[in-house]
DNA sequence: CGGCGGTCCTGTCAGC
DNA sequence: TGCTGACAGGACCGCC
């Protein structure tokens, strides 16, 4: 799930319910996650209270008292539970156990286990190797049409592929990208450098548009995601294209397409979007 | 350098 | 029912 809307999603829950507490203790039950996590994890995260609990691009970004940054990525299928009572027995795939004091637990879970949980100084957080290539912030109100057509100008890959890279926008993934295109009615395989102004301002607009929408109805199932038990409680956003391959389109009734690019596939209507 | 394809890993679902 | 193959919301690496 985790593309921008999710993470924020999680990244406020979390703000909610844990800035101000201490770790009292944090516990790996396997460290061979994408980076494998380092030897001193547990020791590093003893005793310290969260200062403040923020994103950038996909990364959640856990801040603790003595300047060091807790970061976690969600990667394609972790998640980042809170529970307000021990729990009976953990699952398969819980991976990291963080006990907070006033009394919480937090559990990332991650089957796929392409998640990735790391320690880093926070004062050089955006010169952090995790960091230092990642583009702009789409919902920063700097982030504006000029600066998406100057980033679409400079590329002749597919216009979905371009605002997929995280070097060049960071955030919008597979299921936005599509979505943002079909508001934009803009052709997945469109050439970024061919591209007007016009539309890019159209698109510019469907990013912003459809991921501040994600996130208001992830602020509204937000109690859901922090229950004390059960799944990972992600929201479910209305998608206009995304999975609905042969379904009507919205606006004209033609079933919609899907195809492959870069191996991920694309849905989007043949008659809207050009 | 840019762009594409393969790869990491496990779970789920469709089809036989 | 059981097996097989395709596919899944991400990102890195290496090759042309």
């Amino acid at each position: 799930m985790p593309e921008l809307p999710e993470v924020e999603t999680v990244c406020r829950g979390l703000s909610a319910h844990i800035t101000g507490r201490t770790i009292v203790r944090a516990t790996a039950r396997r460290r061979d996650l994408r980076v494998p996590l380092p030897h001193d994890f547990e020791r590093s995260l003893a005793d310290r209270k969260i200062t403040a609990v923020t994103r950038r691009a996909k990364y959640i970004l856990i801040h603790l008292d003595d300047g060091k940054i807790f970061i976690v990525h969600l990667g394609m299928s972790g998640s980042l539970i809170l529970h307000d009572a021990p729990l009976p027995n953990f699952r398969k795939h819980d991976h990291v156990i963080i006990e907070f004091s006033p009394y919480k637990l937090m559990v990332f879970h991650d089957p796929r286990r392409f998640g990735l949980i790391a320690l880093a100084a926070g004062k050089d957080i955006e010169g952090n190797k995790l960091f230092v290539q990642l583009g702009k912030e789409p919902l920063d109100p700097e982030t504006t049409a000029e600066r998406l057509y100057d980033i679409l100008q400079h590329s002749r890959a597919p216009v979905k592929s371009v605002i997929m890279d995280q070097r060049k926008i960071v955030g919008v993934g597979n299921i936005y990208a599509c979505e943002a295109l079909f508001r934009a009615r803009i052709h997945p395989a469109r050439p970024a450098n061919k591209i007007t102004k016009k539309e890019t301002a159209r698109l510019m607009n469907g990013i912003k548009t459809v991921l501040e929408e994600a996130i208001r109805s992830g602020g509204s199932t937000l109690r859901d995601y922090v229950r004390s038990s059960g799944d990972a409680g992600y929201f479910q956003h209305h998608f206009s294209v995304y999975g609905r391959a042969k379904t009507p389109c919205t606006l004209c009734r033609t079933p919609l397409s899907t195809t492959r690019q870069n191996g991920r596939s694309t849905f989007f209507c043949q008659t809207c979007q050009k």
